[in-house]
DNA sequence: ACAAAGAATGAACAATGATTCACTTATTTG
DNA sequence: CAAATAAGTGAATCATTGTTCATTCTTTGT
């Protein structure tokens, strides 16, 4: 016998992978999904691209982690709104307005994980990820209605559709185009600018659930 | 002197485009963006991939050129339900309903249009497109809140969420894997299945726009 | 028929980037 | 220390496809 995985080399490799991984982490949220390259990855985590092919099967294996890793949270952030007190629409409100708020803080990432082109490994998680807040806003509508104040709709399809309009008015704003656009322009986006943004999408929103608001 | 185009070699040229755009557009009506390579194109026409560059800039451009033609016909049904006699309300939702069954009547195609992963060329067209498709949209809003019949709000930001409401809807029911699942159970996309999503998702938009119709 | 000009050909090429693997280095244990 | 085993390396390889271009075939005008 001469060499048997000891506790610290087991977490010497699990720091490894972490490293890995935010540094993959770090490179899209740099340049999204389209620049972050094994190569660049590599060098960033200061290993061989060899050694990432230990950690992790494949490049869209890695990045698929990424991605729900990224998304999750908002999906949590999403679930956590719409857990709160209150009405169902006001939850709902809260929690679209909290959304959009924060892709437009983070617009670039924000960008990758609504918008940018991927691997289609990564368009499948993107694709479950979006069934995922559309379940939980959902299952807010169904409590709305039961509590009178929402009425009686298609709550599956009124979430798709809650998915999608949030999604589309994100687009334009959060494009490379749109942020290179703004660089040359004033500082920052100006949250001055975004509020009219965000209020008129929830208005729609929230009009198109219960009827009212406006 | 001793060659200069003729009448007849410039009709043949004019036919040699047309045929390999059409073949092209077949492909990708069979197989999507994905599977529509160069190859294929030339193999379908019956002409040598290098032909193709003779007719084309590239394979973007030639790509893209589909996508415009294909998509503004889709616009054009667009504009054209919106520029019938009614109430703009009474006009969107036809709008809207319309364009959600011929998408579902034609889905691999649809789902090319809508939300297939292409290339970047394609896909700034894509971008383009669906600005063009708000932009009707806004134009009929407004005339509704002229007219009465749809409350004041932000028409560009309110025929995004239009936009993307519907094309969201659309991406679930017109992805090749729910293709795949239902080309299992029963023969094609039956209407009466179909019927009512179209409903509540006309209903949602509409609703989002003016607070009523459910 | 012949020469000039253009069109068509398709195999070779180029570019990109993920993945592999023969080899080196590090760790563990007797 | 030496044997055993695993981790790490990174240049070479592979795979995929779009694009080029030297060559061949067609058309046209004299």
């Amino acid at each position: 016998m001469a060499y048997r995985e000891t506790e610290k080399m087991r977490n010497r490799k699990v720091e490894a992978r972490k490293r890995i991984f935010q540094c993959a982490l770090e490179c899209v949220m740099e340049g999204g999904f389209r620049s972050a390259q094994i190569t660049h990855v590599a060098r960033a985590a200061g290993v061989a691209t060899g050694t990432i092919y230990r950690y992790f099967d494949s490049k869209e294996e890695l990045f698929a982690e990424i991605f729900r890793s990224a998304t999750q949270r908002e999906v949590d952030k999403v679930a956590e709104a719409l857990a709160t007190e209150g009405s169902a629409v006001s939850r709902l409100e809260t929690a679209l307005r909290q959304f959009a708020e924060r892709a437009l803080r983070g617009p670039t990432m924000a960008w990758s994980l609504i918008a940018e082109p991927v691997d289609p490994k990564v368009e499948a998680e993107r694709l479950l990820y979006r069934q995922a807040y559309a379940r939980h806003f959902e299952q807010a509508i169904r409590e709305g209605i039961e509590e009178g104040s929402i009425p009686p709709q298609e709550a599956r399809q009124s979430s798709t559709c809650l998915v999608g309009a949030i999604a589309e008015s994100l687009v334009g704003p959060l494009s490379p185009a749109q942020a290179e656009a703004e660089k040359k322009a004033d500082q920052t986006n100006s949250p001055d600018k975004q509020q009219p943004l965000v209020d008129s999408i929830v208005c729609f929103c929230i009009q198109g659930l219960t009827g009212t608001g406006r």
